[in-house]
DNA sequence: TAGATTGTTAATCGATTAACAATC
DNA sequence: TAGATTGTTAATCGATTAACAATC
């Protein structure tokens, strides 16, 4: 059987199909139609059915789709029925944010190590998880089963840091140094650059400027 | 003269390339070619060539473009020549992070005020910003010039945030709420949703192990 | 059964890539 | 001038939307 390629623009999707489907899910809402998802989501109905029949078909003739039933269907999708141990690189203030988002656990993303180059930092528990120093990081990363890294390091340390990460194992890379890494193809990396998205915003502010002439 | 639509697959890239030239400003390259370009960001020189065409030629054929000419068209274009007054709204990790961030004030985004609800971390100071009550945001945002309010409150507390802040006046918002917000079409949203690309991660690393198989 | 809504095919639209004449 | 590379048009590819038969 010809296995169908899912499209980028389709896996992006997803996320925001659970996250409205867990709010629906929230307010005891048993069943949606797409028509009715598409006027919440404001993207077309028809998209919503495609999107869902590139996994298979999760609804009913005449009746849409149970909430519960997609919900957790798109998770499996996502992978989000399996648990996920991470390790954040830099305990930053933004190395620190992430480990104290206790909401990532409840998704099944379980913080096991914490790790900085600053010794003043070495040695805080965040969460009843204390900062290793980074010297200890590969002993760790060899001897614990770790899914992702979460990169808060400065830019400049990013590729190094990345790559070491990779030769010991790494598999996952959750990266928010505003900098590409260029790894291996059985790595996956996921990046958070939030300059780049404050440049999005800059440029549709000055839009809205320009039209406002 | 019929102005032609910028698609967003477009607005997208524009950071990106803009990080690249940067990068390459940095290193002291004064030329650099669609083909050489499109090698370093592993895209194809066409989209390169057409991406710029939108805005207007900047580069000279048999030659290539100019970097640090084309960074500062491009940045021009992201409106990066301006300078935007933020708040941050909610003093959290994520908030106190965003605000330590001080690469930002380097492509003119100054912080000029963190709000929080939370008594404990009202008075703080963050690089010399003092955190403010809430009830105080009225004020400061019908006083002051605010362009942009960086949104990290808790989910629930989103929406209704959002409302206020476009009530009294504020035209953007980064959001980094997990919920998307309705608001008025002369307001605009750039959101981070951080959870959202967590699972796009899960998915990436779900399907490398069913390929494993 | 009649009404509703899916799953899916076909049509449209838009974005990416290829090609090449223009020109530095 | 010859070589290189752009700007731009044309061709291709992929994604979105529309339509409707299948069916609950």
């Amino acid at each position: 059987m010809e296995k169908k390629r899912i499209s980028k623009a389709v896996i992006n999707r997803l996320p925001r199909y659970y996250r409205y489907l867990g709010d629906l899910l929230e307010k005891d809402v048993v069943r949606i139609s797409s028509k009715e998802l598409s006027e919440k989501m404001k993207v077309t109905a028809s998209q919503i059915r495609q999107d869902l029949n590139n996994f298979g078909g999760f609804g009913q003739q005449g009746y849409g789709y149970n909430v519960e039933y997609l919900h957790s269907e798109i998770g499996k999708i996502l992978g989000l029925e399996k648990q996920y141990s991470l390790i954040i690189i830099g305990a930053g203030n933004l190395g620190q944010a992430l480990a104290n988002y206790a909401d990532f656990e409840r998704r099944g993303f379980f913080v096991k190590g914490i790790f900085d180059i600053n010794p003043r930092l070495v040695g805080m528990s965040i969460r009843g998880i204390e900062i290793k120093n980074v010297d200890e990081l590969e002993d760790f990363v060899k001897n614990n089963d770790i899914d992702i890294a979460a990169l808060t390091v400065p830019k400049a340390k990013a590729p190094q840091v990345a790559a070491d990460l990779v030769k010991w194992g790494i598999k996952g890379i959750w990266n928010f140094a505003p900098t590409d890494l260029n790894l291996p193809d059985d790595v996956v990396v996921e990046n958070v650059h939030l300059s780049d998205s404050l440049m999005k915003l800059s440029y549709k502010l000055s839009e809205k400027r320009k039209l406002a002439d």
